[in-house]
DNA sequence: GAATTGATCCTTATTTTCTAAGGCAAATCT
DNA sequence: AGATTTGCCTTAGAAAATAAGGATCAATTC
């Protein structure tokens, strides 16, 4: 149900980086015909390697020019807190990632803002106004190094 | 040259979700004829805010179960121990992320590998044997809470 | 005020691509 | 050994992308 061959990971690590190759170029690409890659693409979509296709938006354009990681530490006192925070996390949509870490805190969420002055309004009346946040630590990134780097595949 | 109105957002939104619509469905969504849509898209791809497409794998379907996030601090010595440090971090395929950031330390990473053992690896190997690399601080991700969501462009 | 330019959208026709059907051969199972 | 499965192929019909040409409207220019 679930190999998956050398000829496999080549499709998906090209389809990772152009997303919208055509099936017949693709095919070329590999070495097979067009039938046989897309009969091969729809089992590792099926099987749950793909999970979906999207394009890549630069951040910057759209005028969300601020990355920042933020450390959350939660008052473990009531039971629900953590339920209640990862709920609250899935509806702002200046939350780009979240997650339980082990270490010296709860949660690392990574959001993208504006600028500041926005940031300032998403921690005041999103992050701080959950019930539970005792302390957060911000860290505004200066300079993006590495962005979004395909998975290592092939 | 970069208006962007209403109906670009939509655009971006749609695409942002499913990188593969056909240009006629997009099209129906939008409420367009298929032309327009294309040319929209064109521009908008010319104009830099979508740079690119790419096919959403599991990184847990491909044997990567283990997200972490590491804080690293330099040694500021020598003045390229910066440009070193980002180098190479560029050439590590288990790095998706690498972010200067002001704060605490001087570098955020994230990364994935197989388990533990290669992270030990991975720590040992690639990270710590870089020259100017003092300390890192290795956050082991329990749950991820909420995973790549889409940059709000709507 | 009239004409021009430019932007946005449309329809149509051609080319390309996708998809489904059917068949062949090698590997695997009974 | 015979049957089944798997992976690949070719081919043909359906669907989509692309390019060309033209209409409309707003803003600008003369």
């Amino acid at each position: 149900m679930s190999e998956i061959d050398k000829i496999d990971r080549k499709i998906l690590s090209i389809l990772q980086g152009d997303g919208r190759i055509a099936n017949v170029e693709l095919a070329e690409r590999i070495g097979l015909s067009p039938t046989s890659v897309g009969e091969r693409l729809k089992r590792l979509q099926r099987d749950g390697f793909v999970e979906g296709y999207g394009a890549r938006l630069n951040p910057h354009r759209l005028g969300l020019g601020l990355l920042v990681f933020v450390e959350v530490l939660l008052d473990k006192t009531t039971p629900d807190v953590f339920e209640r925070f990862a709920k609250a996390v899935q509806t702002a949509p200046e939350v780009l990632e979240c997650h339980m870490v082990a270490g010296g805190f709860d949660y690392l969420v990574k959001a993208r803002v504006a600028n500041m002055t926005a940031y300032r309004r998403f921690l005041g009346e999103t992050l701080l106004a959950l019930p539970g946040v005792r302390e957060t630590r911000t860290y505004a990134v200066m300079e993006e190094v590495k962005r979004d780097a395909p998975l290592p595949v092939g």
